[in-house]
RNA sequence: GUGGCUGUAGCUCAGUUGGUUAGAGCGCCUGGUUGUGGUCCAGGAGGUCGUGGGUUCAAAUCCCAUCAGCCACCCCA
């Protein structure tokens, strides 16, 4: 292994895979925005405690996938805080519920939070799936109506639309039902699959035990055909988780946000209940996925907070970038160039000038004049302004349209409102 | 974590049954213009053949290990 490599996973974001990123998470965050959501940030790590509660102990991320430290300084401190471990987060939720709690802002409900940020999972790197990685997201705190659940869906699926992937992305939704109806369900599950366990995969006999509704969304072939005659969600589901469920639907359909209802779509977190969605795309091999999240309503309590209802997703922004038509353009400079020592300090004045007027200006940094257009050029430059002898002398600037090559004498005084005319 | 495929110049890739100084296109640099970019022409630089071992007179080529990427599984954004 080289160490100039980057660490298996990672990546670097270079300016242009960095424009794609930049608009990704620009995008969201202008039109969570408009929905009311405000952006925070949490810590990129927290106690191990917080994910491990959260997640549920038998979560594949908390089980395999965590990157968790020792935070002592090595010293042998006896404080308590030095003898804990922490991790990076290794997704947001669990870290604004833990933030709604101990920063108080349980006054605050409805919460509507707006984040963006990396996130670490400790999993075999594939396309669209690395160790370090980059989420959006939104969490809408406090409010138990279904009504929650259709803004939020409707904001995710408001940002697919200004990024251009409307056509790119199916939305999947299904409900998981209340507590109660989910226990029902999960007991009836087992006791089907329990009958049928020598068909059973042997990784959907590991799931028997650790989150059977998994067995739902096995690919195994074999597994498929007891699903087909497994019990169905629906006959399980009360009433209230009924009613819940049909509110969504109804507030999607009010929307005009097309759905498919997949009642194969399951949550490998523990928090979730009532609604699941996923946006997913066939454009991205295995990793379907591209936004995902739903309804989690015992999270905070879970985390010894008081009972307090939310829902949420999260979207990769590497899975989105990747998704995004065309590469985004870096803004087109205006290039000054001095042809001379003397016009050297003219030419530094106008470009700090014109900056502040609010133009992107670059600087050619050494060369002659043909160097220094080619660099122009280069740099995709919508124009050149040329300062030598006969320029200074007349107060002035020869303006070069290199899209056009055409130029014309400009004096400094008009200058920038004769640029602002340039398309 | 499991299985498979791949790794040659900055990028995309050739490289014959193992056989001299490892090639192409694009990109980069210089010149064709001491105040004019792109196109064109001429020339040039650039490679530990992922890394480390092994086999052989001889390894980019065969073998082993290792690292990384990709694909599928697991799981997930």
């Amino acid at each position: 292994m080289s160490s100039l490599q980057p660490v298996r996973g990672t990546h670097d974001l270079l300016p242009e895979a960095m424009r794609r990123h930049r608009k990704v998470v620009d995008s969201s965050r202008e039109v969570a925005a408009l929905y009311g959501f405000h952006e925070m940030a949490t810590p990129i790590f927290e106690f191990t405690e917080v994910f491990k509660r959260t997640l549920g102990d038998t979560s594949d991320i908390v089980t395999k996938e965590m990157y968790t430290f020792a935070m002592g300084s090595g010293k042998g401190s006896a404080k308590d805080e030095e003898n804990a471990t922490i991790t990076l987060r290794p997704e947001n939720t669990a870290g604004v519920a833990r933030a709604f709690i101990s920063g108080g802002l349980a006054q605050q409900v409805p919460l509507k939070v707006f984040y963006a940020g990396p996130m670490f999972r400790h999993e075999r790197p594939q396309k669209g799936r690395q160790r370090q990685f980059h989420q959006i997201g939104v969490e809408l705190i406090g409010v138990p109506q279904p009504l929650a659940d259709v803004e939020v869906i409707a904001c995710g699926a408001q940002i697919l639309e200004v990024l251009g992937l409307k056509d790119a992305v199916t939305l999947e939704l299904n409900t998981l039902g209340d507590p109660d109806s989910r226990a029902a369900y999960r007991e009836a599950l087992v006791a089907y699959f329990s009958a049928h366990v020598d068909a059973l995969s042997e990784d959907s006999r590991e799931r028997l035990t650790r989150n059977p509704l998994r067995i739902l969304d096995s690919k195994d072939a074999g597994d498929r055909e007891l699903v087909a005659g497994a019990p169905l969600f629906a006959d399980y589901l009360n009433s209230e988780s009924r009613d819940f469920f049909a509110e969504v639907l109804q507030g999607l359909d009010n929307l005009g946000i097309a759905y498919t209802l997949n009642p194969r779509l399951v949550r490998g977190l523990d928090y979730y209940c009532h609604t699941a969605f996923e946006f997913t795309t066939d454009r991205l091999g295995a990793q379907s996925a591209v936004m995902a999240g739903g309804r989690y309503d015992g999270l905070i309590k879970t985390m010894g907070g008081p009972q307090t209802p939310g829902v949420g997703w999260a979207s990769g922004v590497e899975r989105l970038a990747m998704l995004l038509e065309a590469d985004i353009a870096a803004p087109r400079p205006i290039a000054v160039v001095p042809v001379g020592e003397a016009a050297q300090a003219t030419a530094l004045k106008v470009a700090q000038g014109l900056r502040h007027a609010g133009f992107v200006v670059e600087l050619g940094y050494s060369g002659n004049l043909k160097k220094r257009l080619q660099r122009a050029n280069k740099m995709n430059a919508r124009a050149a302004l040329l300062f030598g002898d006969e320029e200074l002398a007349a107060d002035s600037t020869t303006l070069r349209d290199l899209d056009s090559g055409e130029q014309e004498l400009v004096p400094l005084n008009s200058l920038a409102e004769r640029l602002s005319r340039l398309s």
